[in-house]
DNA sequence: AAGAGCTTCACTGTAAACAGTGAAATTCAG
DNA sequence: CTGAATTTCACTGTTTACAGTGAAGCTCTT
């Protein structure tokens, strides 16, 4: 049996707690590092892993400095023989298509039975993918709704346009920001109510907050 | 040593299994039930309960069905002996506040380290409450911030009607809905507007969205 | 080089939101 | 019962948003 040696971030300490407590007890895997944050977990890689000596990284989607996406994109760019499995909550459409367009290896939602999570550790270090059918499904069902097309359609430009527009300012005020007319601020509202598909400013408001342009 | 009957609920499931995994390794602790919804916790409960043998119960705030909430209120209500101890993210300070003025006998944030939430358990189990001092910091925080006597100056027939301006409805739509005249409504769109300090639609909605009276 | 998409601007309306002020009817807790 | 808060409505304005249409200049890719 060979040994493998695997890296856990999250940052709730607790469920790293958990999962450490799982996993110990298969003597199998050896956890080299538990972090919980994205960055640390680069940092270490970084500095430790010239020759590409861990095998998998298991870690959250939501982190403090360097979330999981960002994290699976480093890893995968910078030590590609490092395989990485995303274990996180359900997450939307555009999450798990840029984990998967970024090469993640595979995705388990939390709630899942810890026997699963095994199972997705075992199968990765095989060299295979591993994905929970719940995530598979997201997966489809973002690529036939609209939805995504929706956001994938939007410009840099538009997307500055709406961020100042979910932080109340008026068309004259964004037109004054950005060194524009008032005309094309309100091209670009219009605009922007048509491609969202939605009725008015509350609309826009709730969309980029959904695309994570402006704060709750 | 005194054999003390527990029973833990979260709706992610790999989450529990490294709960039970931790808590398991102390004898003095029997798992009686794990759950994943809260209501599965209040049926058990209001079966087989009568003789309030259950001494903790350990619960998410974030569950279907029934969440961690509302189950702390039933348990306080119906089964005023046992004792219940909140493990979850940090929640804003309305969370923490319900939760305290219904009784709560402990809240540690799930980015605690497991010790501290062994140190919990221990407490509350000798009759006291245990908070961690994060959750003290949000609690305080939000005594002091005006953002809280925002919220709760709310009305019902206010939350109403911004709940229906926040899903796009115009004024006369919203008259229309609720059987009164648009001049009503224009007065309730002017007066959430001053009391939420906001300056149009957009920051109307993103506090409905805050208060989770709209889906984002 | 040419077409596609993005960015920018303009003109003309109509509809709706925003602002100020005031007040009657109802509900609810002390 | 009574004062406070809530709910309801009205009138008058000003400002902003929304809708339709059209088009020129720019950038980037094939």
């Amino acid at each position: 049996m060979k040994n493998h040696k695997l890296i856990i971030a999250d940052d709730h300490k607790m469920f790293l707690d958990g999962l450490l407590s799982i996993l110990s007890s298969r003597k199998e895997y050896e956890i080299v590092l538990t972090a919980n944050s994205g960055k640390n977990v680069a940092k270490y890689l970084d500095i430790n892993n010239e020759k590409e000596l861990i095998d998998l990284v298991i870690t959250d989607v939501n982190m403090p400095d360097l979330n999981g996406i960002e994290l699976n994109k480093h890893i995968k760019e910078k030590h590609s023989k490092t395989k990485t499995l995303v274990v996180s909550m359900l997450h939307d459409a555009t999450t798990v298509q840029t984990l998967t367009k970024d090469n993640v290896n595979g995705y388990v939602p939390k709630n899942a039975e810890k026997e699963e999570l095994l199972e997705a550790i075992e199968t990765i270090l095989k060299g295979e993918k591993y994905f929970s059918q719940s995530i598979k499904e997201v997966y489809l069902k973002g690529m036939f709704s609209n939805e995504q097309s929706l956001v994938d359609s939007l410009s840099k430009r538009e997307k500055e346009v709406l961020k100042l527009i979910a932080e109340e300012n008026t068309t004259q005020e964004i037109a004054d920001t950005l060194f524009l007319s008032k005309h094309t601020i309100e091209s670009y509202r219009k605009n922007l109510i048509s491609k969202l598909e939605v009725r008015n400013l509350a609309g826009l408001t709730k969309y980029a907050i959904k695309l994570g342009l402006v704060e709750e």
